[in-house]
DNA sequence: CTGTTGCGAAACGCAACCGTAGCGCAAAGT
DNA sequence: ACTTTGCGCTACGGTTGCGTTTCGCAACAG
């Protein structure tokens, strides 16, 4: 109200803060994460992992739960690329198995799942989550289901909001035990081809 | 080896443990860690709900990762009863259905999914869950899979290992989102329908 | 009765971690 | 020039929570 207020100043005066601290804060913040979880992630961890002063991260993120936001909004940094055109069964077992790889070998993907866990105590995360890292990966299989059913591939009448549960569910639920030696082992086209044809017999 | 050491002593002189407090105990962690989950679950606080001394944890419970796979053993306490007989559609969604509300409704089913993110850091805790809290679970469906398949209402080329992920996975994804708004939402039925009858068209 | 163990209460040492403050200097504005 | 802000460094206060210890009393075995 004083001449131009400007719309994003940004930068009134001083020293301008540097970006690629910014950067380099949620990146380590991330890898905290991603290898300790929720219970063992520490603001000074991460200043000490990004080579920052814990002063520095606190000018940008007030409080601990701030930071593990910042940190979680930077998940979706290698979303996946929409895969080619081609037959509906190869591009869902091709985004599938994107989603797959991601629940399990890839750090990151086990923080996606974890975040899941931690949001049902957390209603904030919980909706950022999902709306800021899940929604835009959903997108992609949606469009692959609907090019599907407009090319004929696949039933007319299908609802491409009730698949994807149906779809990605399997998927989370194979990821989380990877790391369990008695779990058994499905392949992602068995359970495409499972779901592609259906359990009931009578089929041509 | 002094004399005969006996194989279940469990209580050789002195006073014995009083049982009951062991289920007090683990009660009453079992209801912290539902409603506060890993990251605030404190030793202290399950002393005070039990209404017990700390010593008295510590002496069954050496540390708080005892306490916590101790407490995790009684999850299954509360284990659905296997379904009446009947069609095979009404079976699955009995089934389905208790998995869902337990995976939402219930606090118990929410610090399932919650053990299921923290085991990817702890494989002991995560073999412990899938061994001691899943597999029971899991038979219960994979029963109803075989006499549906028995019975001629189900594929007979099905492997029911197969299935469980395809119908699982999809409640533990729509329980993820329960406290979501902006999810959709998707009914039991929906899906169960979706997975018997297929994706694909050219279906009398 | 004597010895041994269980339980509660209270306090302790200890470490970790959150968030803050002071100092010195660097990098921008006016 | 002067001022304002960013950054690193160091240190601090305060809290929390783990795991232990001590003491007094209760319960059970021989």
């Amino acid at each position: 109200m004083t001449t131009a207020p400007a719309r994003e100043p940004a930068q009134r005066k001083g020293r301008p803060r540097d970006e690629r601290i910014d950067t380099e804060i949620t990146s380590a913040a991330l890898e905290e994460l991603s290898e300790g979880g929720f219970e063992r992630f520490t603001v000074e961890a991460v200043a000490a992992r990004a080579g920052v002063a814990k002063t520095t991260v606190y000018r940008r993120f007030p409080t601990r739960e701030d930071l593990v936001l910042g940190a979680l909004l930077r998940l979706n940094d290698d979303l996946p690329a929409p895969p080619p055109p081609g037959p509906v069964r190869e591009r869902l077992i091709a985004v599938l198995q994107a989603v797959r790889s991601r629940a399990t070998n890839s750090s990151r993907g086990r923080l996606l799942m974890q975040s899941v866990g931690e949001g049902l105590h957390s209603p904030e995360l919980a909706e950022m989550v999902h709306a800021r890292v899940l929604a835009p990966r959903r997108q992609v299989l949606r469009d692959v289901i609907a090019d599907g059913i407009a090319s004929g591939e696949l039933r007319s009448d299908l609802d491409p909001d009730a698949l994807i549960p149906v779809l990605v569910g399997p998927m989370f639920y194979l990821g989380a035990w990877k790391c369990v030696a008695s779990a058994p082992k499905v392949s992602v086209e068995a359970i495409v081809d499972t779901v592609l044809v259906g359990l009931l017999p009578l089929r041509p």
